[in-house]
DNA sequence: TCGTCATATCGGGATATTACGATATGTTGC
DNA sequence: GCAACATATCGTAATATCCCGATATGACGA
């Protein structure tokens, strides 16, 4: 794939403030950007915590994928899980979810 | 892929406000998502204009693929385009990604 | 310990995305 | 019109994502 013109360890003419977007706002990007999850989202609202199955069933997914799409909506730092005997309960991610909005916030005012 | 338990046009428990992420949110967020595309807005900081091929060369992708991510970035929101003689030249969109980023606020604080 | 229920992980098929080179479209100047 | 340059589109291989069923892991109660 070539280069990318500049190493991250050598910043060549960059301005200082390379925000580069983190990691962790990339995840949460990633996470956001699908139908399926933007969905599960939707049901975490008023603070609802729901078990896999019950995320499954009313995302109309199989279980396994509610597992997986929860993981990455976890890795986006927008919903947590706790156990809860043999089941994990998620929920939404207040505070994860205003600071990878503020993240994007100074990207965009970076680069915009 | 079965149903998705509820139809837009049919609020069974909804609260009225089903946010539900707007079509152009979705395409901000898959705009974003990809990290070519995150390095090719970098290169509009401090409201750059800049070619396709200046974009091609700078991001160290081909002239193909620079047209067709800064078109993506473009349906996104966060780019705009005008024709300068024979090049065409983006440039951040600023009020296309204020929008955007006031959406996807609106949409967190409904499900989290 | 064993069976049961809930979740996580594995393996795979369908589909979407990425990036490329080649080619078509469009703009300018001769 | 024709050559040149810039951009857009086409075709396509490599890769990633989505979603599933099957299976493994983990937690609880008898």
């Amino acid at each position: 794939m070539a280069q990318h013109a500049e190493t991250p360890s050598a910043p060549s003419c960059a301005p200082a403030d390379a925000v580069e977007l983190s990691a962790a706002t990339h995840e949460f990007l990633k996470a956001l950007s699908s139908p399926t999850r933007q969905r599960i989202m939707l049901l975490f609202a008023r603070g609802a915590e729901l078990s896999v199955n019950e995320v499954a069933a009313q995302a109309g997914i199989g279980q396994s994928t509610a597992s997986q799409q929860l993981d990455i909506l976890r890795r986006g730092g927008i919903v947590t899980s706790r156990r809860e005997g043999k089941t994990v309960l998620y929920r939404a991610d207040r505070d994860g979810a205003a600071t990878a909005l503020s993240d994007l916030q100074d990207y965009l005012k970076t680069c915009c």
